[in-house]
DNA sequence: ATGAAAGCGCTAACAG
DNA sequence: CTGTTAGCGCTTTCAT
C-alpha cells in the first residue's frame, strides 16, 4: 500500500480521509505539532506513515512563497581541485538548513539559448551563489537590484546597493609569498607566471607579487612576466620561451599551482634542477602539490570555509537578515621544498 | 520596473493585463507559441520581458506534477577526484535537457534526523541517481517500488524489478593489472590492498586479483592481503606492517590511487625502491598518479562517461522511457613507470 | 485564435 | 482543538 487508493502517490486528502480528519489538521501536525491533540496527531501520523505521505514540494512552495531551496550557479565544473571543497561548504550550510542546493552549470548553454521563460532567476530558488561568469553581470544586476538574494563567490560587481561576496586575500597572501622568496632566499629575479586573461584570483595575485618587488625596491622587469593560464601546458610552454631567451631566473611565482606543475616539468625537462637552479611556488595547494618532485611551496586559501559563509550570508539574506558586504579569507604560506626551503 | 505594480514579482496576471490578454495566452506562447497569433504572441513577449516576468517554479510543477528536476543524493562529498568528473557528466546531461539538479549531501543528517514530511522522496525531484550510502536501502526500495525514478550509481541492490544501475568494470579492470603484473613483468608474490570494508569498487577488484591468480595457478597467500582503506595513511601502514613482517613482495596491487600512493610513500621511507624493489600499481587515474614518483601506474574508468550515461537514463525513465538495467563501463590500463615499465 | 473556469496540493486565516 | 474556505500562480480542457 504504498499508494493512495488513486494510483499515485498520496496526498494530504488521501492522508485526511484515511485518519478521519480534515486536511487542515494534517497540515497542522505537519507545520504546527503543538496544535494539534496528541491522539489525533498520533492518528494522523500513523495515517503517514501507512501512506507513505510526503507532502509535495511544489504544493508548499506556491502558498509560502519559498522554495526551499538556494541555487548554485556556474559555467562549467571543472576547478577538481576548487570545486569540490567549494561545494562541500556549501552543502554543509544548506543541510544545517534543511534546504535543497540547486546547482545550475551553464554550460554549452547561454542564457540567450534557452528559452526566457526559463533563465536563470528566482523563479525555484529563494537566492543564489553566483560564480565567476556563471551568468551575465547585467542579469546579475537585474536580480539583485529587484531584490533578489545574490552572494558572489569570489568576484565583484559594482553594484549600489553593493552585492556581498566572498574572496579569499589573495593579495596579501602572493605578497607573503614574495616577500618569503626575497627575504628568505635572496631571490631578486622573480618571474611570474599570470592566471587567464581577466581572471580575479590572477589579478590579485599579481598585485601582491608587484607590492613585494616594490616594498624591496626590486625594479619590475616586463621579460619576466609571461602568462601561465593557470594550466600546466600553457606554464611550460612560457617557462620554455623563457628558457630560449635565456631569460635568467631566480624563482619562478606561478598564479596557481596547476601552472607551477608545468613550470617544473618544463624546467626539469631543460635540465634545470628545482630549486637548486631555479625555485617555483604557486598557490592554492592542490592535493597534487605535496606529491610532485620536488613537493610544491604554495599558498592555501580556506575553500570550504568560503563556500560555508556565503552560504550561510545567503541563508541569512533569504531571511531577510543583514550580512556583511564582504567576507575576506586569510590565506596561508605552505612552506614544501620547492623554493629552496630544506 | 523590474516589478508588477504590487511589489512583487511580476505574474502572469499582470503580463496579461499589460498585454491586454487573457492569462491563458500568456501561457500558450510560454508553451505552446505556435498556437497563438504571431503579433499577439508578439506583444505578449514584449510585456514578459517589460516586466521582467518568470513564471514561478512551484506554480508550473502543481498542475503539471513534474518539477523538472532530478536529484542527486549522496553521503557526503569527498571523493576530490571522482565527484567532478562524475558531478560534470551528471550535469551534461541536465542542461541538454533543461533540467534541474538538486544535491543533497545526507551527510550529518540522517533521515531519521530529519522530519519525516521532508525526508528524501519525489516530493521535489522527478527522479533520483543515488550514490552508495546516499540513502538507506530500504527507502530506496521503498520509493522504486513506488514507481519513482531512481538510477544507482556505481552499486547495486537486489529487487525486483531490478533498479538500475551504473557501473565499471572493476574485476575486468583489475584482471588485466595482475595479468600484467604477471605476464610482463613476472611478479608473482603480489599484494593486495584492499579498500574500506563493505565497499563494491574494492570487493570487485579484489575479485579481479583472484581471478589472475587463479589463472596463472598462483596460489592466493592470505599473508598478501591487507587493507589500504582507500586511504594514504591506513595504506601507508598497513605496507609498514608488511615491511616489519618481512612479507618479501614482488609488486603492490592497491584498489585505488590513493592508497597507491600511500604504498609508494612507505616504501620509499623504508629505503626500498620503487618499482625496482617492489613495484606498486593502482586504480582511478587520480590527477596525482602522474605527478607522483615515479609516476603510477593504474586503471582509468570513465567516471564523466559514467556519471553522464546514468544520468540520461533516470531522465529517460522519467518519461516513462526504457532503460537497460544496466550499463557497465569498460576499464583501461593505463601504463607509466611504477609497475617497472621503461 | 482567444477567453473562462476548474483544478493541481497545500497553507493559513477564520469560524466554531 | 478542529473544520471550512479562500487563495498561491499556472496549465489545460471546454467553449466561443
Amino acid at each position: 500500500m504504498a499508494r493512495s487508493p488513486r494510483g499515485q502517490p498520496a496526498t494530504i486528502a488521501d492522508v485526511a480521509k484515511q485518519a478521519g480528519v480534515s486536511i487542515a489538521t494534517i497540515s497542522r501536525v505537519l507545520n504546527h505539532p503543538d496544535s494539534v491533540a496528541p491522539p489525533t496527531a498520533e492518528r494522523v501520523r500513523s495515517a503517514i506513515a501507512e501512506l507513505h505521505y510526503a507532502p509535495r514540494a511544489a504544493a508548499r512552495n506556491l502558498p509560502s512563497r519559498r522554495t526551499n531551496a538556494i541555487g548554485l550557479i556556474l559555467p562549467e565544473i571543472g576547478w577538481d581541485h576548487f570545486f569540490p571543497p567549494l561545494l562541500r561548504g556549501i552543502s554543509a550550510a544548506t543541510v544545517e538548513h534543511n534546504l535543497g542546493l540547486l546547482i545550475y552549470s551553464s554550460r554549452g548553454a547561454g542564457p540567450t539559448e534557452r528559452p526566457a521563460a526559463q533563465a536563470f532567476g528566482n523563479h525555484n530558488t529563494d537566492g543564489m551563489l553566483v560564480f565567476p561568469d556563471g551568468m551575465p553581470g547585467a542579469e546579475i544586476l537585474r536580480l539583485h537590484s529587484s531584490g533578489f538574494p545574490i552572494v558572489l563567490l569570489h568576484f565583484t560587481l559594482p553594484a549600489s546597493p553593493p552585492i556581498p561576496y566572498v574572496a579569499f586575500e589573495n593579495k596579501a597572501g602572493s605578497r607573503r609569498m614574495v616577500d618569503h622568496l626575497i627575504d628568505a632566499h635572496g631571490y631578486r629575479r622573480i618571474g611570474f607566471l599570470a592566471g587567464p586573461e581577466g581572471s580575479n584570483d590572477s589579478h590579485w595575485r599579481e598585485r601582491g607579487y608587484l607590492d613585494s618587488l616594490a616594498a624591496h625596491a626590486i625594479p619590475v622587469r616586463p621579460e619576466l612576466l609571461a602568462v601561465g593560464g593557470f594550466d600546466p601546458r600553457v606554464a611550460q610552454k612560457a617557462v620554455e620561451q623563457w628558457i630560449l631567451d635565456s631569460v635568467g631566473l631566480d624563482a619562478i611565482f606561478a598564479a596557481d599551482d596547476e601552472s607551477a606543475i608545468g613550470a617544473i616539468q618544463a624546467l626539469t625537462r631543460a635540465g634545470r634542477r628545482v630549486p637548486e637552479d631555479v625555485a617555483v611556488v604557486g598557490f592554492d595547494d592542490v592535493p597534487a602539490a605535496q606529491y610532485i618532485t620536488p613537493p610544491l611551496t604554495t599558498v592555501r586559501a580556506p575553500i570550504e570555509e568560503s563556500g560555508y559563509e556565503a552560504a550561510q550570508a545567503l541563508i541569512r539574506l533569504t531571511h531577510h537578515g543583514l550580512i556583511p558586504r564582504e567576507v575576506l579569507f586569510p590565506t596561508d604560506l605552505v612552506i614544501r621544498r620547492s623554493c629552496g626551503c630544506p
